[in-house]
DNA sequence: CCTTATTTACACTAAAAAGTATAAATAATG
DNA sequence: CATTATTTATACTTTTTAGTGTAAATAAGG
């Protein structure tokens, strides 16, 4: 019978340095030594809680998706202007692509999963769940009428491609989005949506 | 008066062997020692033409960037349908995202951005232009009265942004797309377009 | 206060890869 | 053919970093 203490501390520590290094300085230039110093924990310790930085990376990629699952599901209402609803969808991915820290995260990760093909069939595996809850929305709305739509997952990919280009790639790649320039844009998303499915 | 013989051969072999390397082991695995043997030229030879590795990178996309500038100016027509002539705007995406070669090329060059923001800055500087003609194409259609736009720069967007994503920025990093799929995917985007501007 | 699980300091190893030096070999061009 | 610009082979330096070994120090928890 072993005594378990709590290392959870230090393992703590340990992915919350890693989390900054690894948005700080990428994937590969993020040393362990580097790790292990803002962890305020020796190297060997970081060792002993992942046995590589691979491991470590999953561990940080972990902890980050656990962090983000806040479904913010958004209910169809069957009095409010079907605009202002999508308005609340196309939000959501605006809301990603303004916070900082998640899309420097983001935009690490991707670059680690390009570069590391096989570091991201792992992660992926773990992945998974895409739902918005955006089809749901669409399906309420078309059985109360509102819109009309034969095909509510493909309608669902028309707005969704809209707003992932613009909210989300560009600013990935390309620096963060002028705040006036989203607003038109998802207006204009919303008004195109909005002339092709509803009455 | 120095005599100058032509080393165009082996540098294009260079660049040549780099574009391979850089496509099937990323940027920082392609080791100068496998490239100048790809090559079939010494690691002296290929320093004598490109003083670093990052020297060498940007020479391989600016290589790239040529090969690709064909510009497919696709010119208004006015007894065409629009959606035909639409279809072949979004054709252009879709193209590209089914050249396996140019969407691992673009994968690899991303990855080195995200990775190496400095280089990035500095490949950034030469790239610039990237107009496809469809906002010139809009601006035509306006004037033939057979679309109601107001800002046909903001709707070329709103079209670009359903392409891209679909037909650029998922295949990118998720994989190529089902042609069918794709095929579905780009009838309802001429669709929505349509709804929104056509008359 | 004792036991011992956990952490630390630090000195290693091993590997990989960028870039350099140099003298000899090769081949383009006049 | 002769000249010499270019290329080659080879051995080298330097730097960086993942990961290990070990004995001593620390501190959790009964």
């Amino acid at each position: 019978m072993i005594k378990q203490r709590d290392k959870s501390k230090k393992r703590n520590a340990i992915i919350e340095a890693a989390v900054h290094a690894f948005i700080e300085m990428g994937f590969d230039r993020a040393s362990m030594d580097y790790i292990a110093e803002k962890a305020e924990a020796s190297k060997r310790t970081v060792y002993n809680h992942f046995e590589s930085k691979e491991v470590l990376f999953k561990a940080v990629i972990q902890h980050f998706v656990q962090q983000s699952i806040e479904e913010k599901q958004i209910p169809y209402q069957a009095n409010v202007p079907l605009e202002a609803q999508l308005n609340k969808f196309a939000e959501l991915k605006v809301g990603i692509s303004t916070n900082q820290l998640k899309m420097n995260f983001m935009r690490m990760a991707f670059g680690v999963m390009i570069t590391h093909p096989n570091i991201a069939a792992q992660v992926m595996e773990n992945a998974g769940n895409n739902d918005d809850g955006l089809q749901a929305w669409l399906d309420d709305a078309v059985a109360d009428g509102r819109l009309i739509i034969e095909d509510t997952a493909l309608a669902s990919e028309v707005f969704w491609s809209m707003c992932s280009s613009a909210f989300f790639w560009m600013p990935m790649l390309q620096g963060e989005l002028d705040a006036s320039k989203a607003e038109t844009l998802k207006k204009e998303f919303v008004a195109t949506f909005l002339a092709r499915y509803s009455k």
